[in-house]
DNA sequence: AATTAGACTCGGCCTA
DNA sequence: GGAAGCCGAGTCTAAA
């Protein structure tokens, strides 16, 4: 589930909870899930403090006290869940049927605080990672990552100028986070949805005005998503009792089978795009 | 014409 | 077996 607004909104929860907090241990039970050395991943953060935790696209950076960062992505079914006696901060993938018993089977890494609280890293299907860069290293990492929505730097100039001289289709270059940076499945169906534009569609036959819809399309539905606290599947409720509560906004995407809910014509369908799910009415989307 | 860099596509990583 | 991400290998394409 992870893309910008999810990530954006447990980034949100890490910082107001952990920023300031020391580390008194690593568990490291999946050494998969840790990018490069094990032992020195455990020695850097053991002693350490979490300054700060920013994003970048999909991917969490944690400032540490030391000058290095860690990296932290969820890719599809990463969850971090920061628990401090009854309280609950998490976000990630689904939380559906889940074990709440922490640590579960699911879990690979654990960081304990000194106030006795932990942050749980849990991947059902272990393609996330986490990560120890320099500030050099860090700084390649960024430069991998296009403009970052909902900054300033993303204006309908620079979006334009991405969609100049590519061949691929609207969904794949919006997805691509070489030039757009956050969106990811869920997300490209339903800003393909509000530019009336079929995913499929070549990126040359895009009308300027289509373009432009697209990149309004990207700006609404990311602001109202981040708003909403992201689209948990779940009915998880976080410590102020709130949940991710996009998923009712969802125009298309999950929704195969329904009446579009703009023309009341189409029937919603599902096809495979890019080896990917991918949602559109086939009477307003051109 | 041959070369090269960048764009593009697709399989693989895993679990349940 | 459905899947919300990304990397790398391989192929294609435009430029000079």
């Amino acid at each position: 589930m992870p893309e910008l607004p999810e990530v954006e909104t447990i980034r949100r929860g890490l910082d107001n909870q952990i920023a300031g907090l020391r580390i008194k241990s690593v568990q490291v039970k999946k050494a998969r899930l840790v990018k490069g050395s094990v032992k020195k991943f455990i020695a850097v953060l053991t002693g350490n403090v979490f300054l700060k935790f920013n994003r970048r696209g999909k991917l969490l950076i944690a400032a540490l006290k030391s000058g290095q960062f860690l990296l932290i992505h969820l890719k599809m079914t990463g969850q971090l869940i920061y628990q401090h006696g009854r309280q609950l901060i998490a976000g990630g993938h689904s939380f559906v049927g889940m074990d709440w018993r922490l640590p579960n089977r699911h879990t690979h890494i654990i960081f304990s605080f000194r106030n006795g609280s932990r942050l749980f890293f849990n991947d059902l299907r272990q393609f996330g990672y986490m990560k120890i860069v320099s500030k050099i290293e860090l700084e390649k990492e960024l430069k991998k990552f296009g403009i970052e929505p909902l900054t300033a730097g993303f204006s309908l100039k620079n979006f334009v100028e991405i969609f100049a001289n590519k061949k691929t289709s609207a969904k794949a270059l919006l997805m691509n986070q070489k030039f757009i940076a956050g969106l990811g499945n869920i997300y490209a169906d339903e800003v393909c949805f509000y530019a009336k534009v079929k995913p499929s569609r070549r990126v040359p036959s895009l009308t300027e005005g289509e373009i432009k819809k697209l990149y309004q399309g990207c700006r609404v539905i990311l602001a109202k998503a981040v708003k909403a606290r992201g689209t948990t599947f779940s009915d998880y409720v976080d410590a102020d009792g709130r949940q991710g509560g996009f998923i009712k906004f969802l125009k298309v995407y999950g929704r195969k089978g329904e009446k579009c809910r703009r023309c009341r014509r189409g029937v919603i369908v599902k096809i495979k795009q890019g080896g990917r799910g991918t949602h559109f009415c086939p009477q307003c989307q051109q």
